[in-house]
DNA sequence: AATGCAATTTAATCTAAATCAAAATTCTGA
DNA sequence: TCAGAATTTTGATTTAGATTAAATTGCATT
């Protein structure tokens, strides 16, 4: 399998703005542009920069590969592939997922821009997941042997990579707390304040934000079928607390969606 | 609160063999002897000295305090502790829990000689459960500042330490998958197999093992009531997959339950 | 050995969410 | 612009596991 797979599960077009548009003006307005440095990066206050001097960062730029942007569908890799990379959203989303034999797909996580994909495939040498576009997105690929390298030299930066993994540990706990006690409407409250604070942290509204994924991959995430995030969603809209357009979701009383998920 | 806290939960008692012998006795005969340095411990292959020469390990071995051996129910830190140190078990065994706001307790996860706990501490400084003896078990205390000073110096410990938490990762998102997913009797069938590999690995027997949590430990961790866990147990044993004795459990035909999660 | 509490099992009932079915809506590409 | 596909919603029914209740077993302390 190669690393880069350019087909989708689900057929997939090419964004109208770009095809319709001569190359060069593409270069200037497109979000996903490859051609930014660590320095300059308007993520580098979250991501793995954090916390690293200029010059550091500068040692850090020159291991990051900036591949081409992900058409929606497109694969970062799949289950099981050799692991050679952590990946850094740029811009766009991503989704990890398994399949399990009898073909049922269940998400085990959502990437937005800052963070960090890939690291389940640290210990085995193997990609548990596969890892999947949800829309045209940019991605920073670093090496990870690389990584460990620079690490030495930057104990900083070992700091921080040590820092980024425990708290994806922290996060997946969470989720397990959720997944063994949560009902369908606390999974569903707490998954949406999550995306809030995720959408803020990389400066965008915590109130008002598109949903990169279908409801069936909320549903696989949350351990919930499609019909019953459905029918949350729903009725959370009708008790007032947020308003739904359908990818459009907007918090219309957060304290009271804290509530919701108040007790546990 | 004090980073070794002797009391409680559960009323607890010492354990008979050890205070009705003379202490120059309890010392060669006991099983959680604290004067044993990482060179001659006979976990060094499947813990943090794994890929360190003879050299590199008495280094870790400065670094490590082996503290006195933990009763049943004494707690090695709790939830919101200062983070200092991360733990590898070296007898007995652990488990870690959250408190929900309503007073129940959410199991995330046991510990088995070898294993690392406290990596859900170390990005906010704190730690996010509590962790508690479950039997009479020893420690090898790990401050984490040294960890990382020595992972600068030693670049194959950086490598594996880097590898124990990938693996964290790996196995917390097998258990969102898990939780998502699978049925009751599935849940419980890969937690006896689980807990058989991890027997094994530490050259313990895979198919009779006494299993060192309650039935309420095992319901909280897998998403389920105590009842169905019990339930379940019966039956598995009235299938014939295994023999339960309260806390002794006998696995019959391994190949059958895998079948239980063979679809999955 | 006796006592008392914690842990486990068993059984009856209930319920949250799954499943099944189908209609409505949105997206996609020709 | 439109047809087909995918996604989402809605409703009726079923069910796995929770809840409630009680009996039983195990184990620590007296």
């Amino acid at each position: 399998m190669s690393p880069r797979d350019m087909s989708s599960n689900s057929p997939t077009v090419n964004d109208n703005k770009i095809t319709m548009k001569p190359q060069t003006v593409v270069r200037k307005i497109c979000p996903h542009n490859a051609n930014v440095s660590c320095s300059s990066c308007r993520l580098n206050e979250l991501c793995l920069p954090i916390a690293l001097n200029k010059s550091e960062i500068h040692l850090l730029d020159e291991i990051v590969e900036r591949n081409r942007p992900y058409k929606k569908g497109d694969h970062l890799y799949r289950q099981n592939d050799d692991f050679k990379s952590v990946y850094a959203v740029r811009s766009g989303s991503f989704k990890s997922y398994v399949l399990s034999n009898n073909g049922q797909g269940r998400v085990t996580g959502f990437f937005l821009p800052g963070e960090i994909i890939g690291m389940d495939g640290i210990a085995s040498k193997h990609y548990a997941n596969s890892t999947q576009a949800l829309e045209h997105s940019s991605i920073c690929e670093i090496p990870f042997s690389q990584l460990e390298k620079l690490s030495q030299q930057l104990p900083s930066l070992q700091h921080h990579f040590f820092a980024i993994m425990g708290n994806e540990i922290a996060k997946d706990q969470q989720i397990h707390t959720l997944l063994s006690s949560y009902t369908a409407e606390e999974r569903t409250a707490s998954f949406l304040l999550g995306l809030s604070s995720r959408f803020a942290h990389v400066a965008l509204s915590p109130i008002r934000y598109l949903l990169p994924m279908t409801r069936s991959d909320i549903g696989e995430y949350l351990g919930l079928t499609v019909e019953t995030v459905s029918r949350i969603l729903t009725a959370l809209q009708r008790k007032g607390l947020i308003e739904v357009n359908n990818r459009e979701i907007e918090l219309l009383d957060i304290e009271a969606l804290r509530q919701v998920i108040g007790s546990k």
